[in-house]
DNA sequence: GCCGATTTGTCCGTATGTATC
DNA sequence: CGATACATACGGACAAATCGG
């Protein structure tokens, strides 16, 4: 599928970087190397060192090279990062996840859930409640508004299952862009209800408003995890100098 | 001094966004309508657009345009974002804010410091304890290590104003790269001593590693949050399709 | 459904500037 | 000073997706 040349020269020396062929604080091989390795022009290799910069991967030094500061972090419980389904983290994270549907529902956008969503009162949306196993342990309560025209023909079924696969592949919709607000909040007494936080009297919130690739909102969730098993990873870079 | 041309359409183009001369969900002006306003060649303008698109500012459409997927947040108490100073964040969040700094000490980093900072064993570190005010109510406690090699003839004094301005300004170094971690995590004893944290018992806790254009660590820093003032925020984009 | 125009995506080659060694 | 390495910019070519007639 992804036939991009710059993308398979970022995936290479991504392996490379993360199996040590590069060690820590080594240089990478100038780019003039690297186009004689992969047989493309400066360019191509620059975006794919773009990338592995903008990772957190690589540090580009002017006039000496480019160095690898790449260090593996545990990954302790339950890591979020990029975009990805709560299925895609379960795999990355090594655990066995289920998944339970609380409620759903159909609702419309008023003026009260407009400013907290995203979502134009009078707008048609599926309204789900769910709880998120991760080996057998509840640990994450989500609630999902999803666009009712863009995500036709969810069920309860496939809401306990995976709603991002059924989008990408069944619908053909491709997400594209996530932004996201992590904040800490008391918790309520439906997380209580549900979740087993000890002692603690608050969750790790993340809020999301997910767009497709015609820049359409189609998804805003509020997903709230237990802090034992909660780490958000993130890398950024200042731009120019 | 940022001269570079990509980087003034950029900001030019985000401004215009921010202040609406776009709408949300308007198309931008074409590739080839911004090279002829700008006077520049087409890998220059999608340089710029790409950037307005890491941000989330904008979302690219293969075959049909450029939409403007940005809407203006409440930028409530204390956002966390990029790369920025305790100083810089106070500016921008529009607050007055003040630095205790309540140990300033040198020691040498050993197994266990290694484990959690990432500076090998044996190397020497200032490490600092400071309290963070916000319109005069203490709210952030941060612990930092900085390299002494790195950041030599740094003061109590210099700690009390800002660091990254010493650095960046007196010392020339540049700040480029930043990983951090965002947790929950229980309140300790020194928490509770300094902060009013009314009847929460956790915190909201950045840890971050800083390198500088050489690729070296300079710092370890653990930010340890009000939660009622704090909030995250992150846009995450697909690679590829 | 087809075709041509438009628009974004990928890739190339080259030139020049700037920082390092 | 020259060689090396990354940074910026230009112009051109072709592919892929979309849209209107």
């Amino acid at each position: 599928m992804p036939k991009a040349k710059y993308n398979h020269i970022y995936k290479d020396l991504k392996e490379k970087i993360e199996t040590e062929v590069y060690s820590y604080q080594e240089m990478l091989p100038s780019e003039n190397t690297l186009i004689l390795e992969y047989g493309c022009s400066r360019n191509t290799v620059r975006r794919a060192l773009a990338l592995l910069t903008a990772d957190g991967y690589v540090q580009p030094m002017h006039g000496k090279g480019v160095r690898n500061i790449f260090q593996p972090v545990e990954q302790a419980l339950f890591t979020v990062g990029g975009i990805e389904s709560f299925k895609e983290s379960t795999i990355r994270n090594k655990r066995t996840a289920s998944t339970k549907v609380l409620l759903f529902t159909e609702l419309t956008s008023d003026e009260k859930i407009e400013k907290k969503t995203g979502f134009k009162k009078g707008t048609r949306l599926y309204y789900i409640q769910r709880l998120r196993f991760l080996n057998k342990i509840p640990l994450i309560l989500d609630h999902n508004y999803f666009l009712k025209e863009a995500v036709s023909g969810l069920t309860p079924e496939i809401a306990s299952q995976s709603v991002y696969e059924y989008l990408e592949g069944t619908l053909g919709l491709t997400i594209t862009t996530s932004k996201r607000t992590l904040t800490v909040e008391h918790v309520t007494q439906i997380d209580e209800k549900y979740i087993d936080l000890k002692d603690y009297n608050c969750m790790a919130v993340i809020t999301s408003q997910t767009f497709d690739d015609n820049g359409i909102q189609f998804e805003y969730t509020q997903s709230r995890h237990h802090p034992d098993y909660f780490r958000f990873q993130d890398v950024a870079v200042r731009k120019v100098h």
